[in-house]
DNA sequence: CAAAGATATCGATAATTCTCGATATGTAAA
DNA sequence: TTTACATATCGAGAATTATCGATATCTTTG
């Protein structure tokens, strides 16, 4: 992927947020069956916390996903998300190294 | 600042290609007298290299300087740009503690 | 399979960004 | 101080993005 995409998702006062949200569900979301955040969260729960439409929050989430910055699991009616740090830190280097 | 304007900055692509051309100058551009960049290069070179016109060139430069990326040194009539590499570092930093 | 809930996609409008040409400003040299 | 060059700023049109409401799709349950 070219860099820009990158620097384009990141462009997003409501963007930054849900990443932000999503580095400790815990702390921000409503806890989940068996307390575990594993699979991430959902979109309904980004929704109200955020406020924003769910169709916006739908393509925010997708849009990041698409930049490999989180990851969506569908689980029956649900799609979970939550963040890849992985590509943070690749990123990371990016900026260090090849910018 | 607020981090997005670091990404709005890096969110697009001639101004990403500036970057990586001010990275090493001696590579791209023509010689300064003593062979010395220290001061960085000039706008009229940058704009020769990337090939948008002037002002274009100027507003992007101007950009750079405001979000800390680059720094602007004025010389006569010359106004000489180069990297920071300083905020490059920090922008790492927070990419991978606050994002 | 019909209904209900969760998410995704579509179409539209407003806001922002990209890029340009024209012009203003700043600086050095004649 | 006039001229010439380098850079900065302004105003505008085209392109892209932000965000919404409406609707479509997918999944579970009755």
């Amino acid at each position: 992927m070219n860099h820009v995409e990158f620097f384009k998702a990141l462009s997003n006062k409501t963007r930054l947020q849900i990443l932000n949200l999503l580095k400790e569900p815990e702390k921000h979301f409503p806890p989940q069956e068996k307390g575990a955040y594993d699979a991430g969260v959902c979109v309904g729960h980004i929704q109200q916390k955020v406020g924003l439409t769910q169709s916006t929050i739908s393509e925010y989430l997708s849009l990041l996903q698409r930049t490999g910055l989180i990851t969506a699991t569908r689980v029956g009616q649900w799609t979970y998300y939550k963040r890849n740090e992985e590509a943070f830190q690749k990123l990371a280097e990016i900026i260090q190294k090849e910018l």
